[in-house]
DNA sequence: CTCCTGGACTTAAAGGTTTTCGGAAACGTA
DNA sequence: TACGTTTCCGAAAACCTTTAAGTCCAGGAG
């Protein structure tokens, strides 16, 4: 730990010029001869002089901080997210403050208060599931974008993945393959994520004229649950032929269980899963084809539209970002691999 | 948005004080009337004032704002030491900048005098693996914890996961157990952890004058390598009665391919892992025993101990931290369960 | 010679808050 | 009345930087 940190007027003294003509060497500007800014500039390497933001920051109103509040940082979404958003800013020479919420509205509001007083110039809001979440924007003097987990109130800006266009991307895939006794294995039904993979397992099929093999089977997102709906499943449903799970952590139990019971996958039964969750989806044998969300390029869309808002051109909406679909063993048509 | 945020200035010209008396009443000083920072605070509250951070920080020298530097985020371990350090700084009125350098010294370097620039009170830099890294800390005008990652330098402040310990505790528990053929399965030797607990492991043997079966297998952290490792090991080493594992992710393979084979877990071999990540550990059948390194702890611990830095009062060295044992059914004594 | 132009630099204000110190009023005592 | 004490409040400085406005001087044009 050195001592005092050096201030633009020792660096002026040591250069023996003025603090105006240090501050216009240091940041590069005209009025100053080349001889002078030398002298500055030496003067400021020599007290390895870094400028002090917050008196930069008060003065000119722009702190080049955006604050990210996210609900739930331990969740498998908010991470992505939130990389994609620093990996955004950090190209500039923006700063992400982090605030995590833990679900608890009251936090929220005091990591919200706290983040105003730093006089960030912007916010990111994640959530921890699709679910649109209560609005922190109103009357809030700088602007908000939701990512991940939509605001309620359709006048934010919200970037949410497109889980219906997915689905239907999965179950297309399927189709193309040949199958037609498509089965549906998903997380708990208050969960949007759930209700619009399964809204997109529909058209798709829909489009198609093919019918659901049986019902759609609601569980919890875990690999025991996709071990159980598929020991369920062969029982009840034994000619299927594909199976659309909701989660890779389902589709995981669900092919651990099918190979367990001697069939083979994706001979018999292909499988698609859904986040591309790596330890789980590359790990499986075989393993899993599924949708990746992209969530960081979703967070570095959120972080651009709110550079955008900054800048005076907000772009108000949910707007649903395209996933794409990850194809490995689990879909291998017969005779590949 | 918002127009213009109000100042104290407007509070004290609302409730017809001087700024001065605004601010004592605001602040809760003495030398104000009881009815004036009545009036004053309801001036504020209509105005929904709130203090400029940056004007405070400015004149205090303090931002109660601290740094995290991370090297790799995206890691199993970096995010939950973050979490317990976002805790014990969200329990005060402390803010966190976050920085991600993605393993890039060159990238590191701009962050840091991003954060220095900002004039954070202190930094928190947590390592993607409990390698030693090159300090940061050489003159730096704040006091530097290092997380999960130790400093190269010892007079540095480091907090590491006493992997040693834990190790030698697992081992124990399989001691314990009656076991006595215990073979080890682990990662890539470049890796301190690997060595660490590899070294925790044949401290207990020794101990207990019990032989390790067969040779340390050291290949990658994935269930597929663990798959190998027990294929192997089942047909080189047929008698082992329990495998301790370097990670979850090498149990969770050891497991699977055990049970493939017709082999029992825990009943023939016991099985331990390590990290406790709940998405394998729990899933898998049976649930594993393992090690948690309490990395939120570690985090809090950090935090805990930045403050006191900040205060003056460091504590260098490389302090190791306590693992827990998780006992689950891979390593249920016969009869349980 | 005077006036103007432009370059190179300095002065001073502004931004919002905290804090020190001094001032004023009210009251009690001599 | 003169003086001391207490209580409350205000003026102003300080934190560090940027920038608008001003100063000074040399040199060129009229």
């Amino acid at each position: 730990m050195a001592g005092k940190r050096a201030t633009i007027n020792d660096v002026a003294s040591l250069a023996g010029v003025s603090i105006a003509t240090a501050s216009k060497a240091l940041n590069g500007r005209q009025d100053v001869r080349a001889a002078t800014r030398e002298r500055v500039l030496a003067a400021a390497a020599e007290l390895s002089f870094q400028p002090n933001a917050l008196a930069r920051g008060l003065l000119s109103g722009q702190t080049r901080t955006v604050g990210l509040l996210t609900s739930d940082s331990v969740g498998r979404f908010g991470i992505p997210v939130l990389l994609g958003a620093e990996d955004a800013f950090g190209a500039g020479e923006m700063a992400v403050l982090l605030c995590d919420a833990r679900g608890d509205a009251i936090r929220e509001q005091h990591h919200l208060r706290a983040l105003l007083s730093r006089r960030v110039d912007g916010l990111i809001v994640v959530g921890e599931s699709t679910n649109p979440r209560p609005s922190v924007s109103k009357d809030l003097p700088v602007p908000v974008v939701y990512a991940y987990g939509p605001s309620e109130d359709p006048s934010d800006v919200s970037f949410v993945p497109d889980d219906v266009g997915a689905a239907a991307m999965a179950v297309n895939h399927l189709l193309a393959l040949g199958r037609r006794r498509i089965a549906h294995v998903t997380g708990p039904a208050h969960y949007k994520a759930a209700r619009d993979r399964e809204e997109g397992l529909r058209r798709a099929l829909a489009e198609a004229g093919v019918q659901q093999a049986g019902q759609t089977l609601s569980g919890v997102w875990s690999q025991r649950w996709g071990r159980h709906a598929a020991e369920m499943l062969l029982m009840a449903e034994p000619e299927i032929d594909a199976v659309f799970c909701g989660s890779d952590q389902i589709a995981a139990g669900f092919v651990e269980a099918v190979r367990e019971r001697g069939r083979r996958v994706p001979d018999d039964i292909a499988v698609v899963g859904y986040d591309n969750w790596e330890v789980l989806s590359t790990e499986t044998r075989p393993a899993l084809t599924t949708v990746d969300m992209n969530l960081e390029v979703l967070g570095r869309t959120a972080a651009q539209h709110l550079f955008a808002a900054i800048d005076g051109k907000a772009t108000p909406g949910v707007h649903t970002l395209p996933c794409q679909l990850v194809i490995r063993d689990s879909t291998s048509p017969p005779g590949v691999s």
